[in-house]
DNA sequence: ATCTTCTAATTGAACGTTCATTCGGTTACA
DNA sequence: TGTAACCGAATGAACGTTCAATTAGAAGAT
């Protein structure tokens, strides 16, 4: 039971986190509603007065963890920086969010591969946008070689995922060098080659 | 139904193809056996003739699936050739069996982030065997920076199941030339920047 | 060729379980 | 005293799986 976060946050915030710890365990399809329900110690019914269904609630879930997600992407970023010393920070930012809240990750990664993903593609435009904005910069500033954002963003995002699962099931420690030439890779991938 | 293929396959294939199609279509839990049975032409109980459960139908489907996109890699390979020409035959190879097998991608990237994957790591990396030489040869001979292959290959998986998606989702023509900036892209990121 | 026999393949209705959802009643609190 | 939050047993539909019965086909005998 999270008797613990429930003081803290109201009932709508403990039953998203339960969900979000056993769908990593148990999938999608092995988390009944009433599992959900003990885990958060509230009543099967209670779910309901917050979230009209389960697939409300999983999708309800995605958006929540998608914002997390975006939001700590530019934390601490500076225009003033080199635009390399930025992309840098923000890839740093996207690799430690994913190994500090790996629940999140699973449930992120089986969430896009599922039907449900089908209908949210725009709010997820929406939710990216200032990432959008800081790659099509890169690119309008030829520090990109010219591609679409569209497809960049994707591609980076896969790298990053790859490292971090290999990171998280190897249970390996990844030195921050380590992570550092990951995140190489990827920049030497789509920079100008004159650039750097 | 699926007759044309029942007559030219047995009714294992036919029910493996039919799982596949409608995976991709309604998700691992929104296809029933009975809705399987059905698009396959064949009574729910002659599924267990061939499959002891559900479970172990997917994972057949997975082993199936995975096991011709292993085979697909290093179709054409010369050993003749310089290896950054065997390195982007094997990329495109890699690509075109995603565009050309879409339900296959859709299955496998959602079996890969489900908890059945979990109970098949060994299998995987028997399967892929030949392709972590590939790699490690790489490594090896300096082609490519110092990076163990069991991370490079998720990574380079990454990419190019990000640019696959990217191509199918968008329903957009992608050119060969576009393909080829993709694999540049990885190949600019991983090779040891003073050779090429 | 024809019949016999045996096994494997196939059927689909029936079973039992699981699970999302409902709802009548209770509590908390403003 | 009224409203929103909460409870959890009851409901009913959906689904994986079973099984007794039927058919197909192969092997062997006549």
């Amino acid at each position: 039971m999270n008797v613990q976060l429930e003081d803290i946050c109201g009932k709508r915030e403990t039953v998203l986190n339960s969900t979000l710890a056993l769908i990593r365990q148990y999938g999608f399809h092995g988390t009944p509603m009433s599992m959900i329900a003990k885990h958060a110690g509230v009543a099967a019914g209670t779910i309901y007065h917050y979230f009209e269904s389960k697939d409300a609630l999983i999708n309800a879930l995605y958006e929540h963890e998608s914002s997390r997600l975006a939001a700590s992407l530019l934390v601490g970023d500076d225009e003033g920086l080199h635009y390399k010393e930025r992309f840098f920070r923000c890839m740093l930012n996207h690799y430690h969010f994913y190994i500090g809240n790996p629940d999140t990750l699973y449930f992120l990664e089986q969430y896009s591969n599922s039907p449900y993903a089908k209908t949210q593609v725009e709010n997820h435009e929406k939710r990216f946008e200032h990432i959008i904005r800081f790659f099509d910069y890169g690119i309008q500033q030829k520090y990109f070689k010219n591609i679409d954002a569209k497809l960049l963003m994707p591609i980076i995002k896969g790298t990053l995922v790859a490292a971090a699962n290999f990171h998280l099931r190897q249970h390996m420690v990844f030195s921050d060098d380590d992570i550092r030439a990951v995140i190489s890779m990827i920049w030497d991938g789509i920079k100008k080659q004159e650039k750097d």
